[in-house]
DNA sequence: ATGAGTGCAAAGGCTTTGCATTAGG
DNA sequence: CCTAATGCAAAGCCTTTGCACTCAT
């Protein structure tokens, strides 16, 4: 996950739900405290198995209000559950390997060059459609190592 | 949806599903159909709009044999329904516009150039990690122009 | 005290499945 | 004929919501 200093993830994280007049509680600091520690995206039961005291209903609610701050991203692939990592502007521009079998998401960066030419050919993409681009998503979709050896 | 010629596009259905054994039905050619008839990737409820004639089950039935069959895609979006496009070697490979307001996806292509440079870089990544990259999948998630105009 | 936050249980909503009927080869 | 496919209705499953309780300010 690429987690800067822990303390700065914490405050931001404090600083960003003041600003929409919401607290940082123990629940929203416990599933920040757990994206930060991960090595990759979560998914709730992850979520829920990592920390027992979590009640479900608050999980989902607590990452609602959290994604609305810009402090978690949901992930949605075609496996059954969405996973949750923090905003890229805590972690870094980044992208997923994602394993079609077992469903699990790991990170890659892509080199500089590649990346710059490719926002710029976005960018001109989105002014082409008239459409206003929040962000962008590049997945590597297919089947891990893991997975690969098990068959 | 860059349609090539609709005989081809039904003849190559018929024999993928024969390959899995699988006849090429009424209801699976209607599907793959509207499917090419479409401009964009389609959910379940545009779908049974546009062909009164199909059963929400057996849509969502054929829908799964025709993605096993290499003949149509799933999409799946933050949006609540997933959507359906023909696979990309029946229309050409493309990216999408996801606007998160409305749910709607647009396609789009990437200049060659871009396209290749951004292949030859997703290629390095995946032997880097050990990972079997069937396909990639690149988006821009934003809000479209109906969108924006509308609020 | 008083409104936000929490957690249990129940409801929602997209998708899948059971089963009796129909149709294609 | 006989198995695959269809369609209705019901069930599944992830996620959201209702509601009473708790906690922080």
């Amino acid at each position: 996950m690429a987690l800067r200093d822990a303390r700065t993830i914490h405050d931001t994280a404090a600083e960003r739900l003041a600003g929409l007049d919401q607290r940082y509680t123990r629940v929203r600091r416990a599933l920040v405290e757990l994206l930060a520690g991960a090595e990759a995206p979560l998914a709730l039961p992850q979520l829920l198995e990592r920390d027992r005291s979590l009640a479900q209903s608050s999980a989902y609610r607590n990452l609602v209000v959290l994604e609305r701050a810009g402090v978690v991203h949901r992930i949605v692939t075609a496996d059954e559950f969405a996973r949750y990592e923090l905003a890229e502007d805590l972690t870094g521009h980044h992208h997923h390997l994602i394993c079609t079998t077992c469903g699990e998401v790991r990170d890659f960066t892509m080199p500089p060059g590649v990346e710059s030419q490719l926002e710029g050919a976005l960018g001109r993409v989105a002014g082409e459609n008239a459409f206003a681009a929040d962000h962008h998503r590049l997945d590597l979709i297919g089947t891990c190592a893991d997975c690969a050896a098990a068959r």
